[in-house]
DNA sequence: ACATTAAGTGTAGGTTGAACACTCAATGGT
DNA sequence: ACCATTGAGTGTTCAACCTACACTTAATGT
């Protein structure tokens, strides 16, 4: 049975003379104090002049988004490795609806945004020294320019998820760091208190955690240093059920690291 | 100690008279005898004519992304309510490297790719009825124009993930199933076999399932009847620890049905 | 030497997952 | 009427893992 098409002979396809610009707007995490931050800019410009946003960037014309993203993070100061991964795009074009205009993302025009997902190591974090960037606490953040608000918020929601199954509590340690350090770390992301007990032999027992022959000293009672087991992370073998909801069933096509 | 920023006054704001489109490219998924399918549209036209790829539409100037994803879904025939979420956005812009130029997405110019990630549900894949528009099995893809078929192996990743913690084996059914229905759907998913006893007590343990009071009669033997159990399933009453890795720690922000 | 701080450590009970094979109800063909 | 075929349905045992829970120890600073 067939039905004629009620396609096209070809797709639409649109002048592109038209108004469309690409945001890029990183959500940078680190940790300071046992506490997560995110990255902010306070604007010197408008539109949200004096307002807290994202560090972001417009995607200058023929440039491919990622490029954008990497050389924003460049200018923020960093240099060294990052785990990123893109996060989501949102979209909200000014719209007319029963004769009223609903204001879109950005009053300039149409702005979509390409938002993505990093972490930065603790060490790296204090190198930001420009005017007006700075790690507010995620737990108290200011009022947020463009839809900001709901992008963190998105992103904290996949941090989450992540810490659960991929070795992203690493990115937000120092290479050397205590297990009390790395419990840290999941207690601030997760908004949750752990068993010291438990944590210490799951993490021990699934090797994800190396000692080194050093101590950290900044407690009373010295304690082990370790670092994150690279090489012994890669196998992890485990086998495949439905209840077996660890871990994604091959490592994500598009995970990216430079 | 304050450095001086190196950040303009404002963003850079390009003069949008750039080539510049988005194409909007759902992935759809059903199942039709045990296998997975994927809906692929078979291009009458240039460029990539005669190759099949994902039946996309090209995002008309001022319309919300999402609009363009539900319009190109309805024009294709599905009328009934979706699972939907976005997927992940592809960009690669022709670039010169080193005096050669490198092909970006399309040919013909930049186009960005927002693709989404959709099931449908087996009576309502029957109703696709366009010419040139067929649900082919996804173990057995033909050549794929543009970038398409990593969207498509991104979008298989995806939802090996998303069936280990959330419900979405059930969109691949009809509203009424047998567990060896369902069973199949994971297995299909998850591309391994799965032990039936320890399969039919984990589902029917969580009670994510009601039995009806209807028997299939396909089969040699009858078999009962089960219909997703939506309203047990919202509570799930998980604990929350570091290996308690099933689900996510709250619904995704953006997951949407329409 | 004493108080303070955080590091480090073990066990028992319950839950969950994995492996494994036969009986039963109905159909269709002889 | 019988028989062969097909796929539905069902339990148990062992191992692994998770959870709850409290004291001792090494160092510091007063």
């Amino acid at each position: 049975m067939v039905t004629l098409s009620r396609h096209p002979a070809a797709e639409t396809w649109p002048d592109a003379a038209v108004s469309l610009r690409i945001s890029v707007d990183p959500v940078l995490f680190t940790q300071i104090g046992g506490r997560l931050h995110v990255l902010l800019r306070l604007r010197s410009w408008a539109p949200y002049e004096g307002v807290w946003a994202l560090p972001g960037a417009i995607n200058p014309p023929g440039e491919q988004i990622e490029v954008t993203m990497w050389r924003e993070l460049r200018d923020l100061g960093f240099s060294q490795e990052l785990w990123v991964e893109q996060l989501k795009t949102f979209d909200r074009p000014a719209q007319s609806v029963g004769g009223r205009t609903v204001p879109g993302r950005d009053p300039r025009g149409r702005v979509i945004s390409v938002a993505y997902f990093a972490i930065v190591q603790p060490e790296a974090a204090a190198t930001v020294q420009r005017t007006g960037v700075e790690w507010r606490p995620l737990d108290d953040l200011p009022a947020l320019a463009f839809d900001h608000e709901e992008i963190v918020k998105y992103a904290l929601w996949r941090l989450r998820n992540k810490i659960q199954y991929t070795p992203v509590a690493f990115e937000l340690l120092p290479r050397e760091f205590t297990l009390t350090d790395l419990q840290e770390v999941y207690e601030a992301v997760l908004g949750a208190k752990l068993d010291k007990r438990n944590f210490r032999r799951k993490v021990l027992s699934e090797r994800v955690v190396v000692p080194t022959d050093r101590l950290s000293r900044r407690e009373k009672r010295p304690a082990q240093l370790y670092r994150f087991n690279d090489r012994h992370f890669a196998y992890s073998p485990r086998r495949l059920s439905i209840e077996n909801l660890a871990e994604p069933l091959t490592t994500e096509p598009s995970g990216s690291r430079a």
